[in-house]
DNA sequence: TCAAAAGTGTTCAAAATACACCCATGT
DNA sequence: ACATGGGTGTATTTTGAACACTTTTGA
């Protein structure tokens, strides 16, 4: 078997959240088509088929670090689709066509999800991604593939492991406000927290950590600043 | 491509739980060898390829039927496995030698998982399983591949749906007692919980509905006997 | 009459919810 | 001075946890 053989029948999709400020944004790329100038104007998830020799947890930082340039991003395992026509559009076995060896063979793909803070990656697209850009969840257009379906597992995910652990800090800065928190929490559930509440919630955890420091240069009393203390968390 | 290809990449494996009022129980085969009389003593999932054009959840439906005459059975996709060596343990490797038209091709395989009342099944052992046993969970010996990976996924997966949806009903009788019911929760979260407030949260629920019967020929105080009313769980 | 499991209430602590006003800053 | 978002406390309800005795039946 030649090092890195492709194996035909098995993909990865990543589905990466990064958050505004205001709304929880997906990472698409824009897909181009392989050595030709053809471009294909619908946008899809990073993902790609896998190498014989690699766990499927590899293949997709390879393929996410490939497509997007993300590096070293912590992937999780979301969910598995394996519909036999979920690749047989025809818009998208015309642009199969232009990059793979056997675009009509069947794949099943492996879902993977993160979450980063964008202001911490550069995104630098090759391969067949001619771009990579951040979508907001609301806008999400009509993706390639089944694309959409598994962004809406990949919503799902998320908001049953904010129940069971208190994730998020991975969007937020180093340092940020209970403001930015909560809508965060806001935008992941797609819900309104009453704000004395959810800061006596948040702070009753003490792994979220006062610190000594205020915004700046804000029109309106500044806001304290905390930071996710990782350590007090894991003793937890 | 003929009818009912075989895919040789993909293959899905079922984790079939049920309870005998004791303790959780795990379907698990005994292998046997293709057409020889070749036997395996090592005990597995019941799993095998996918075909082609089938779904993942029809692939898990009909390998579950031909290998143990389990039909209709509703099964959860749990969590996909695709280490590249995940079938290449010597022994392993030489079982699949007498079945498999590739035994050396690389498989991922898609788990799925089911709760269900044995008592309601019959198991027919077929194909490459020589039979099909019930084997309390706490005593499942060392499986084939990494079904023991995959049957640990199964249960965790099983615990955190406990939490979400009051399962299980599935595994008892039609109608049952509070004190089984409480078994059950007991196996499955591998815990102990207070009679009473036990008994006082499944009856807060409504959709536990005592019928005005009781056990029958029981050397101590008859229980009540409840069932689970499907249609008043569904408007909640 | 005994053994075995069924059934039943109360108290306390913790957590969730609802709700309204003053504060610090930049413009 | 005013607009903006930051920050705070209390009362009520709901939920979870701990805990012991009496009842009914068959043997």
């Amino acid at each position: 078997m030649p090092q890195h053989a492709i194996n035909p029948n098995v993909s990865v999709d990543c589905v990466i959240f990064s958050f505004n400020n205001q709304e929880l944004e997906v990472l698409l790329i824009e897909r181009s088509a392989g050595n030709t100038d053809k471009v294909d104007e619908i946008k899809a998830l990073p993902g790609n088929l896998i190498y014989e020799d690699e766990t499927l947890d590899c293949a997709a930082e390879r393929v996410l670090t490939e497509l997007t340039g993300l590096e070293n991003i912590f992937l999780e395992q979301v969910y598995t689709f394996g519909d036999p026509d979920r690749i047989s559009k025809k818009h998208d076995q015309d642009w199969l066509r232009s990059i793979r060896a056997h675009p009509e063979a069947r794949v099943i793909t492996v879902a993977y999800t993160s979450l980063i803070n964008k202001e911490r990656f550069n995104l630098t697209p090759s391969s067949f991604a001619r771009n990579a850009v951040w979508v907001k969840v609301k806008d999400v257009p009509q993706l390639g593939f089944d694309h959409n379906d598994i962004l809406e597992k990949a919503l799902d995910h998320l908001k049953q492991k904010i129940y069971i652990k208190p994730l998020g800090y991975e969007l937020l800065p180093d340092r940020f406000t209970l403001a930015q928190l909560q809508k965060l929490y806001e935008a992941i559930l797609d819900d309104k927290f009453d704000k004395r509440n959810f800061r006596r919630k948040i702070l009753r955890t003490y792994f979220i950590v006062p610190l000594n420091e205020k915004q700046q240069g804000v029109a309106h009393k500044p806001a304290g600043l905390y930071r996710f203390d990782k350590s007090l968390f894991h003793q937890m």
